[in-house]
RNA sequence: GGCCCGUUCGUCUAGGGGUUAGGACGCAGGAUUUUCAUUCCUGAAACACGGGUUCGAUUCCCGUACGGGCUGCCA
């Protein structure tokens, strides 16, 4: 069994991607099977530097590294596209000789005009006696054509009256008429093969059996199959599994009162960018329109359906905001939402092409692989935490499922703290260090294993360890006054103070032999637990959340306790004296 | 517009001709906890609609609606 995952450095790879790569990984894992990287990179305009890098850097990140593939080795190389031009050449001469492809002298601008006198135009078998190729053309001028190194392509030709029946893994047999089908082209202007061409021949050479990739392929499937079948390849055909797409969080479930305003005039901003022309003077409009129709949460999808016939801007601008709101998952969806829809960040050119991704955020690859896998795949069980290993034995294709799958954050990032909460914590320390140090502090092995055992509960991602505990750290840059003032006298001032003193007094600084201290000065005081802990937490952590308190003063030690006690009760009595 | 694919709680899903339609996230309530979190318990919450087929349909078939994909010398 051989599997390919083969994406196109065109840019940061996203997370529909990483869920081919893996279910293809998992497949091929399971049956002790080869997985393949392929690079597809025929398209010299939307090539971007860096991507192969970027893809090959996630992948290994996830735990997905390929057996074959561009600096992987294997024996059915090369795996970048753009390598093996001269093959494609030569199986795309072979098709012309069998009569089964053409040459074609039709420029883009040419087609431009066909398609835009007649939106439904086609090169198929019905017009492609009237365009300009070497089906139409006399010989001797398809000759000279060539000789003269004027520009053309190599198009498939599809004869009608056909089927072209795919018979799929997930969606069963899909039939397609081949007279719905244009003739592809195959080689391009520019000598390099389109993705049609290139995949077949490589997915042929390289002995491919299955092919698992996303559904905006079905489609184009039928063009496949067609040139399997004019290569004489039929019995060689890999087997197709065409995964639903993973689309967009439902509206309802990030829109909140604080975010939708914020998000509305974001949205309005890309339209004015995207349209530069329409929007002219429109942004303000715009927004209140956007803002308006985010906030009817229930009719969004109604509500930008109507038709504006007499409103260009408004239909303009709820098209717009249909393909923001609704659909696959895209690139920028991860920026407006505030997730991440990446594996690792990305830095393109400037804010508008770069990314946070998933590692940067604070996900454990494996809890990260763990909820991508549940996406659009079921084990048919109640179980949800896996392994890598317990996810290539329980794969299988048939528990695919056919629908699109929305993206959960929430689920996510409950994926993350399941694994935050059971991982090794000399692991999770490595994990968490460079978010401590990104702040500037470079704690040593044993407080950061303390620190990691104390906040390991509290943490969804790697980034709340410091989120939500850099109190252990530095000192608390803002305090709860709300809670403190409510607590806070004079009387407790002058208690508080002796607390201070013994604390001062006592050599064992654990937190058994602090909780029998302050045991001691509750009951003497005859105070509550509710009297004493609330404050001293806030003293030392500023806020009245965190782990326990008596955890808190062992882990900060001495001196930073009774250094911050005695700042913030300093505090409290100024809050309290000004009223 | 044309072609293709899909539709079970808000979300991810299990199931499948007769079930109290199961689980998970999230949400609400409660217990434990000095707080928060964790853990545990409880609750609200779904078979898109209309026709068939059938003794019986959420499950099979057909339509409609809705959603999605493709419709490039992009992949």
């Amino acid at each position: 069994m051989r599997l390919r995952f083969a994406p196109s450095p065109t840019g940061a790879l996203h997370i529909g991607g990483l869920r081919t790569a893996l279910y293809n990984f998992l497949l091929a894992k399971k049956h002790q099977g080869v997985f393949i990287l392929r690079i597809e990179d025929t398209d010299q305009l939307r090539y971007v530097p860096g991507a192969e890098e970027y893809i090959i850097e996630s992948l290994q990140w996830f735990g997905l590294a390929p057996d074959e593939g561009p600096g992987f080795g294997g024996g059915y190389g090369p795996y970048l596209q753009s390598e093996r031009r001269d093959i494609y050449q030569q199986y795309a001469r072979q098709l012309i000789e069998k009569g089964e492809a053409y040459y074609a002298f039709d420029t883009p601008e040419e087609l431009e005009i066909e398609r835009q006198q007649n939106p439904a135009f086609r090169y198929d078998a019905s017009i492609r006696r009237r365009m300009k190729n070497s089906l139409s053309l006399p010989a001797a001028e398809v000759q000279d054509r060539i000789a003269s190194g004027a520009p053309f392509v190599i198009r498939l030709k599809v004869r009608p009256n056909e089927q072209a029946v795919i018979q799929d893994l997930i969606r069963g047999e899909v039939t397609f008429d081949t007279n719905e089908l244009d003739d592809k082209v195959l080689i391009k202007a520019d000598g390099l093969p389109t993705y049609h061409l290139a995949n077949i021949v490589d997915d042929y050479l390289m002995e491919i059996t299955h092919v698992i990739r996303g559904e905006e392929w079905l489609s184009s499937t039928a063009h496949h199959v067609l040139l399997y079948r004019a290569f004489g390849w039929e019995d060689r055909m890999p087997q197709f599994a065409h995964l639903p797409l993973i689309l967009k969080p439902a509206p309802e479930s990030f829109l909140h009162k604080e975010n939708t305003p914020p998000l509305a005039r974001r949205l309005a901003e890309e339209f004015q960018k995207k349209h530069p022309e329409e929007a002219e003077g429109y942004l303000e409009k715009a927004e209140q329109f956007t803002l308006q129709v985010l906030q009817d949460k229930a009719n969004i999808a109604a509500n930008l359906k109507e038709k504006d016939r007499d409103d260009r801007q408004k239909a303009q601008l709820k098209a717009f905001l249909r393909d923001s709101l609704f659909g696959k998952l895209s690139k920028r969806d991860g920026d407006r939402l505030g997730f991440p829809v990446f594996p690792l960040s990305w830095q393109g050119n400037g804010d508008q092409d770069s990314f946070i991704g998933f590692r940067e955020y604070g996900f454990l690859p494996e809890a990260a692989i763990n909820f991508l896998a549940l996406l659009g795949w079921s084990p048919g069980t109640d179980q949800e935490i896996f392994s890598m290993e317990e996810l290539a034995q329980a794969f299988s294709i048939e528990k695919i499922g056919k629908s699109g799958a929305r993206f959960d954050i929430d689920k996510a990032r409950w994926f993350n703290q399941q694994y935050i909460m059971k991982a090794d914590t000399g692991y999770l320390m490595d994990r968490v260090r460079p978010f401590i140090s990104a702040h500037g502090h470079h704690p040593d092995d044993a407080f950061l294993r303390q620190f990691v055992e104390l906040m390991r509960e509290r943490a969804a991602t790697l980034a709340e360890f410091w989120e939500n505990g850099y109190y252990f750290f530095e000192p608390p840059g803002t305090y709860d006054d709300k809670n403190a003032r409510k607590r806070w006298d004079a009387a407790r001032s002058g208690q508080f103070a002796q607390l201070l003193q013994s604390l001062a007094h006592q050599e064992d600084f654990s937190a058994g032999a602090l909780k029998a201290l302050v045991e001691g000065f509750i009951q003497d005081s005859g105070l509550k637990f509710g009297d004493v802990l609330p404050l001293l937490r806030i003293g030392l952590a500023g806020t009245m959340q965190g782990p326990a308190v008596f955890e808190m003063m062992e882990l900060l030690g001495k001196a930073e306790t009774i250094g911050r006690l005695g700042k913030a009760f300093r505090l409290f009595d100024e809050w309290v004296s000004q009223g």
